[in-house]
DNA sequence: TTGCAATTGTAAATTATTTACAATTATTGA
DNA sequence: TCAATAATTGTAAATAATTTACAATTGCAA
């Protein structure tokens, strides 16, 4: 196998994660966190879903879970909910700089 | 911003696929394929979900998902389902092992 | 102990998925 | 061409999962 092959299959992976769309139980279960925490965290605000009309699931991308789960990382910290999702802004911003550059590639 | 941060973000990225667990509705977005093609794949032995109980929501990891994207290629190309599974297995060996190398660096 | 933040409980309605039976549409070899 | 097989698609009834809305509970700091 040549190593060009394998960096073409991993490449792929970005447009993978743009792509990716979750319903709610899967981000629990991916995160976690239980459905009813996540849906309290997105009334307050904190937290957005991709879903459009209301009734509908709700879905999430790539970019919500990983939110998701740095806001829980501080908030075991002992951080509020309130100001880990401050705190949570800027590190997501580091991480969309870094995808970016890399699906640019 | 430090690269070492940023390398780290994204290193996670492998334990978050490895958790990465949707239902077929998400696998249907995804992949844009059809709901009822992903079932009856699965009724063939094609594909594998990695549900226990039946009766109970089907659902798919990061290989499965994957399986399926290798396979709608080869379709497409013109390879009949059978010999699109066949050449797939050796692909999936393939990534498997580029990602193992990945996840432990 | 009062007030607020954060989480959790749950019923009824709705949305999404499952299974099972069947029909339809290519494709291929005789 | 035609028959056989591959591949996909349709759908109804049952079940699983999610939504909304109203409310209760828990934890913590002033």
């Amino acid at each position: 196998m040549g190593k060009a092959k394998a960096n073409k299959d991993l490449s792929f992976d970005f447009d993978f994660l743009d792509k990716l769309v979750v319903g709610i139980g899967e981000v629990s279960q991916i995160t976690g966190i239980p459905t009813r925490q996540i849906r309290y965290w997105e009334d307050k605000g904190i937290i957005s879903s991709l879903t459009e009309e209301e009734g509908k699931n709700r879905r999430y991308n790539y970019e919500n879970i990983k939110k998701m789960l740095l806001i829980k990382e501080l908030t075991d910290e002992g951080y509020t909910l309130d100001a880990s999702a401050e705190k949570v802004k800027k590190r997501m911003e580091m991480i969309e700089e870094t995808l970016s550059k890399l699906q640019k590639k």
